[in-house]
DNA sequence: AAAATTAACGCAAACGTTTGCGACAAAATT
DNA sequence: AATTTTGTCGCAAACGTTTGCGTTAATTTT
């Protein structure tokens, strides 16, 4: 019973008295098999359940039509629903989908692109472990399969990528801000050497210099996870400051509402007092009091660009000479731990 | 350079004057091949970069160490969960996961699982969409490879299945409320006919008839989506009874979040005028004010055995003849939500 | 009517790996 | 010394599909 085994083109051609190669052909419409026997076959197969199989498939004209997926935590927020496109995506263009989670370790990272490589994916969507440092296994895996990189990416890399405009996203958050009258304005980043936290801090400090604030450093707070956790502990710092800010930019949402919930057990007014904006607008983002503002990447938009741009290099390998990076819009949403 | 091709067999066949089987079994540790060439093989094998080509491979042995998953929405915070266990532990075991979402659509379902037969997947793990009526074609697929079922699953599908013990994880979330004093607890659920959801009004039922407390069918609330916006809304409904109840319960933590808001909103206290508990522990039950207890139920642990038992069943194909339910232990959460 | 074209199909090689079997020499046993 | 065993390795088939080329008969063109 178990491991029923498939029908295979021989099959099918013993039954209809036909050559393999005919059934090959008239399955896939081939103009050279009639349309009668092309009906007849097609009739037939579906009736003896007829898959390919894909191993002999792919074996013989190397094309799997399989697409390998890198991300460092699938169980975080924003990552799953880049997936989600992703998936969709690809299920419409006849791609299957094979994910690894690196975890953040570069190592890993490492030996997953080799595994895919071996694997025989037609092609690879990656986003960055937080530190990236040796780049030529990267760049070696480009000599056998395209590569596209998404969310986490690297300007060192020749590649496609589909990212956000962290920086002018971040500037926007923060004149948002500053519209408010806010004048002394936190932030919470990244310590470790991230692409995007970076890029986010950068559109921090071109606000603030565009409307003459002056950037003060004690107010700009870096941590290495960005936890709910470290959000609440800073947000506890800031309220003892002795020049405390009256606003707060974090680069993530879950710091922002950790953040939150410190102000709000001190009964600090929000956004009166501190008027908080984060980064993601994640689920969440509604769920703390009062609603979060944050700025909206739309994370299935960027899957399946990711997906679309692969796809397309894969099917036209010779087109494609230059890599583009394509930027995905974002939006502010306004809510009211912002809007006095 | 792109499309560089990789070494095969032969290619270190004829560098060292030795054969393909000879280099194959070499690479595999045959105790046929003497110790100094398995090692001069492996060194060449390294130094050329060598990677087993998969397809031939899976092509030859009828073995893909591809293992096909399906969840119905992916970015779902305790799927995605699961996710990561099935993927780390899919990792050490040297299998590699193929990822497929069904949106709910059980045609989509049906479809994934033809794709993945054809795809010669060692195995399938599956949570199963909302509603799973015609259960024949995965009954058929059985036949083909082995099937693990995980979260949503089916007691008239007989394959392994991983859970939690919906029923009783409800009955102590409910009894914990009575033992609050809570007396009028309502509940929030699932109106299609989900698995889950009636196994865990089953425990609320339980604990109401255990403790002698009267059903009052108009605080059973049912809706299809539980999503916050929806908790929002009953929650309103709830403030507006005239006989308005001391307690909910929710079968999702995101319908409870949206009760709280409602709740604070209307300055209900929590939990002195109704205690909330909520269910799956998710991170944003300690984002919300007050935090949410909630049953945890751990699915980085539910992903890892489901990915063990199945490949069990692959690896020893005689030995399982029969099917198991593991049921893996859930934990109340006790927060400020439902603790005087 | 002869030649050329077309339509419909079959042959057979190739893809890279695994594996049962056989071969041969060296070593161990009688 | 003759036999058996052991240690190493090679041969060749097989897995299911695709595809260039060849074949045959029917059709069209000259």
């Amino acid at each position: 019973m178990r491991k029923k085994s498939n029908t295979t083109l021989k099959e099918l051609a013993s039954h209809l008295n036909l050559s393999i190669s005919t059934i090959s052909r008239a399955l896939k419409d081939h103009p050279d098999i009639s349309f009668s026997t092309r009906e007849r076959v097609k009739k037939l197969a579906k009736e003896l359940n007829y898959y390919p199989n894909i191993f002999a498939q792919g074996f013989r004209t190397h094309r799997s039509h399989i697409l390998g997926v890198i991300v460092p935590n699938i169980s975080h927020d924003f990552t799953s629903t880049i997936l989600k496109g992703i998936l969709n995506e690809g299920e419409s263009m006849g791609y299957r989908i094979i994910v690894f989670e690196s975890n953040n370790d570069e190592n890993k990272q490492m030996e997953m692109l080799r595994t895919m490589i071996s694997f025989g994916v037609d092609g690879i969507l990656m986003a960055l472990t937080r530190k990236t440092e040796s780049i030529n296994y990267v760049l070696e895996v480009m000599n056998y399969v395209p590569l596209v990189l998404f969310d986490k990416v690297s300007s060192k890399i020749p590649c496609s990528q589909v990212v956000i405009d962290d920086e002018m996203a971040a500037y926007h958050a923060v004149e948002h801000l500053i519209s408010m009258g806010k004048k002394r304005i936190a932030i919470i980043k990244e310590s470790e050497n991230s692409y995007n936290s970076e890029k986010r801090y950068m559109g921090y400090l071109k606000a603030l210099e565009e409307y003459n604030i002056e950037l003060d450093p004690k107010i700009v707070l870096s941590t290495e996870d960005m936890s709910f956790e470290k959000g609440k502990h800073i947000g506890n710092y800031l309220i003892g400051m002795k020049n405390r800010p009256d606003a707060l930019f974090t680069i993530a949402d879950s710091a922002a509402i950790g953040a939150i919930k410190a102000f709000n057990k001190h009964k600090i007014k929000i956004p009166e007092e501190i008027a908080v904006v984060g980064f993601s607008d994640s689920k969440s983002c509604k769920f703390i009091h009062p609603e979060l503002s944050s700025v909206e990447q739309p994370g299935e938009k960027i899957g399946q660009v990711a997906i679309k741009t692969i796809i397309e290099e894969i099917e036209n390998p010779l087109k494609i000479t230059f890599s583009k990076t394509i930027e995905i819009k974002t939006s502010l949403k306004i809510r009211e731990s912002s809007l006095l």
